[in-house]
DNA sequence: AGCACGCCGACT
DNA sequence: GTCGGCGTGCTC
């Protein structure tokens, strides 16, 4: 590799570029990517830094034009250098341009409204600069600008940047030649904008129980000695994980390091901002969604310059530039919304890994309902396993029955609550307690099933649910599969099939007309639309204002509601249908947090459990509340399919305007795939789910293999031949690893 | 961002 | 013609 591609160090959206340079022969073998540089820059070729974020062989410019890197700078460790290492990891693991990787990991290089108040402040008296200004007069007469500043500062002594720039129209020139001369000083001031305006540190430091102290020990002795790592703290609901995270926190401050919690959106809410709060006081701050970008660009600004030690946010919050991190909790580690949707297709989880390592740095995911890739590994000892396993102040979990939905059928109940669910309703309203009616809405997407026996159509060859095209025929999404639409169940003969289609909205209507007294509150998608539509129902909910409240998952994440003593999961295994290995663990993992929200008051809590099929493992491993029992059938099923996180995929999507020239492309790149590796697990190429969106036509292609670091060479060989192949001009090609939602 | 180039008015 | 300020444009 003789050139390389350099980031220069100026944030400026004029130079949000990469620029070429010559390594010479002596750094040649020594200078890799992430590295930090010194280069010429510009006409007056003076040395400013920047990072190298690739390296290449040919010279894309003019030779004579390219100039050669002068050194590397020795403590090449800076937080900018770590993260466009992270950046570079990201491009390779995730398969991303190194532009849109460093995208993710340098938010915000835009010109954002300024963060940096410039003011400019006269350093003369006032007869000095009379004096100046007479000088200048008798010296020339064709100083204008000059003159206008001299003027503007009689007038006032201090004057905004801003104001002496735009509305006086002086250039930053004059105003540099101002201050050479030391007749103004330029003061900068940091308005940061803090988005805790209201905070009470009324700090209740909790008493730790025993398990919890010791995981916290075992957590402290390995960090004090040096020995950093990712946990996995398992813990069942209520078990006091948070307490654990902050005590951990409160360690690696002492040790003047900072910490990122990470959490799910859907769950940073008020109450969990709080809580930090409390302990923490103005060492923390948040980012969240609804903040605009300048915002959050101040709490990165605030973080680089140390003035806030913790930062809780979602998974973009992994890129904050603390210089000395020393901690990242993940709370509920297994959430779907770890994994980005843009490219590059990161999962926090495994890139939080990366950053520690970077860093030196520990990673502590937790959840009550670990995901099985995380479980895998803490069970092969890849990551440490904590546990804790009993309730604080010993709560008992709640009562929990499975209602078979067949059953209610055959003996004429076609209502979507159940004959059980509707008596434990009528005692709970009677009681003046409160009932949470939980819906799966997850994986309606046209998958059939028997109302009768309550078996689901799958694909033969792959154990997933077929769904229904528009062609009217039942397709598998990851080998291609199609039958015809069968008119019958073809287990059982019954005519009753078809897909669940079961909104929010018709369950509010029908539980309003099945219980006329009872107030209903509904909180899905549509009714949380507003900027606080979200807490504003839950509240109203806690405040005792409604006895049922009816929603999709959203209901089920993170709210304590003292006074709800029944939990109902309708339609609990609509999520098992999706097309998708995962099915099993996200129903498993829904209906354990749906059951968790029962009884976490003084009163013991209930929960029901209805569906079609019984005897599903995910199902009944929900109704027991036992991971373990899950995690272990569930994990046979992986193996057996080689599905991750035994095995590893890789997800391509190819993209073309042209109906045949995607037929044809995606053909080639398979077949290029075949020869150029043995023995690879190819499926496809078929169509995507949505075969074609805004008039592009879209085909996958999955390889399947237990070893990623192939993975990624079958993603190089593809994106080299991508790039040497004019005609591949017009076709994109999307990369995703491990993918969490099918296409 | 910051430097040089080149334009243009002012003065010898 | 020459000097010097000020806007403009480019940086591998």
């Amino acid at each position: 590799m003789d050139y390389c591609d350099v980031v220069v160090d100026i944030s400026h959206e004029k130079l949000d570029k990469t620029f070429q340079y010559k390594i010479p022969d002596k750094l040649s073998n020594i200078l890799i990517e992430g590295m930090q540089v010194v280069i010429p820059f510009g006409r007056g070729n003076r040395e400013i830094t920047g990072y190298v974020v690739g390296l290449s062989e040919k010279p894309l410019y003019d030779k004579s034009k390219l100039k050669e890197v002068i050194r590397i700078v020795d403590n090449s460790t800076s937080i900018d250098g770590q993260l466009i290492k992270l950046a570079g990891w990201m491009k390779r693991n995730y398969g991303s341009t190194m532009n849109q990787a460093l995208k993710t990991v340098l938010p915000i290089k835009e010109k954002s409204k300024p963060i940096e108040k410039k003011t400019v402040v006269l350093n003369l008296t006032k007869q000095e600069l009379i004096d100046e200004y007479n000088t200048l007069i008798s010296r020339s007469r064709h100083s204008i600008s000059k003159e206008r500043l001299f003027l503007a500062l009689m007038e006032d002594d201090e004057i905004p940047w801003e104001v002496i720039t735009k509305k006086l129209n002086i250039s930053a020139n004059t105003i540099r030649d101002f201050e050479k001369n030391s007749f103004v000083t330029i003061r900068i001031e940091n308005t940061y904008r803090n988005p805790v305006t209201h905070f009470k540190q009324n700090e209740k430091k909790f008493e730790l129980n025993e398990e919890q102290l010791l995981i916290c020990n075992r957590f402290k002795s390995d960090y004090s000695a040096g020995d950093f790592g990712t946990y996995l703290l398992y813990g069942v609901t209520g078990s006091g994980k948070t307490v654990c995270y902050m005590e951990m926190i409160e360690y690696v401050l002492s040790c003047n390091k900072s910490a990122i919690v990470l959490i799910p959106e859907i769950a940073l809410t008020y109450q969990t901002v709080m809580r930090f709060y409390n302990r923490f006081g103005d060492k923390v701050s948040i980012l969240n969604s609804r903040m605009s970008k300048a915002e959050r660009f101040d709490q990165f600004k605030r973080a680089r310059n140390g003035d806030i030690k913790i930062i809780v946010g979602p998974r973009s919050a992994l890129f904050t530039p603390f210089c000395d991190l020393g901690l990242i909790v993940i709370d509920e580690e297994h959430e779907s919304t770890y994994k980005s949707d843009n490219v590059p297709k990161y999962h926090a989880v495994q890139t939080a890994i990366e950053r520690a390592r970077l860093a030196g740095a520990s990673v502590v995911l937790g959840s009550a309902t670990p995901s099985i890739d995380s479980y895998m590994k803490a069970l092969r000892g890849e990551y440490r396993l904590l546990k804790l396993m009993s309730r604080v102040s010993d709560k008992a979990l709640a009562d929990c029955e499975i209602v078979d939905m067949r059953n209610e059928l055959r003996s004429g109940n076609t209502s979507i609550i159940s004959r059980r669910l509707h008596d434990l309703i009528e005692d709970r309203l009677s009681r003046h307690e409160q009932v949470m009616l939980f819906i799966n809405r997850r994986g309606m997407l046209g998958c059939l099933s028997c109302r009768e026996c309550g078996k689901t159509l799958k694909c033969p060859h792959c154990d997933v649910s077929l769904s229904l095209h528009r062609d009217n025929r039942m397709h598998c999404h990851y080998c291609g599969y199609t039958i015809d639409k069968p008119n019958v169940c073809p287990e059982c003969g019954s005519k009753r099939i078809g897909g669940f289609n079961i909104g929010t909205e018709k369950v509010e209507e029908l539980v309003s007309l099945e219980f006329p007294n009872a107030n209903v509150l509904r909180m899905d998608m549509d009714t949380t639309k507003g900027k606080s539509g979200h807490e504003a129902i839950l509240e109203k909910f806690a405040n005792r204002e409604a006895d049922i409240l009816v929603g999709t998952q959203m209901i089920v994440k993170g709210h304590d509601f003292s006074n709800v003593t029944l939990v109902g999961a309708l339609a609990a295994d609509m999520s098992l249908n999706i097309p998708d290995y995962r099915s099993g663990e996200r129903t498993f993992q829904l209906l354990t947090q749906a059951v968790g929200r029962a009884g976490r008051g003084d009163k013991k809590g209930k929960a029901i459990i209805q569906t079609y099929e019984p005897d599903n493992y995910s199902i009944i491993a929900s109704g027991n509340q036992d991971y373990e029992e899950f995690y272990n059938k569930e994990i046979v099923y992986r193996e057996l399919m080689n599905y991750p996180p035994v095995s590893h995929m890789l997800l391509m999507l190819i993209q073309s305007e042209d109906e045949k020239q995607s037929d044809g492309q995606s053909g080639a790149i398979a077949e290029l795939i075949k020869s150029r590796f043995d023995n690879v697990k190819l499926l496809g190429p078929q169509d995507a789910a949505i075969k074609k969106i805004n008039d592009i036509y879209r085909k996958i292609i999955y390889i399947k293999d237990k070893d990623y670091d192939f993975l990624v060479e079958i993603k190089d060989v593809v994106e080299k031949y991508l790039l040497d192949n004019n005609d591949y001009s017009k076709t994109y090609v999307f990369f995703d690893f491990d993918p969490v939602n099918m296409i």
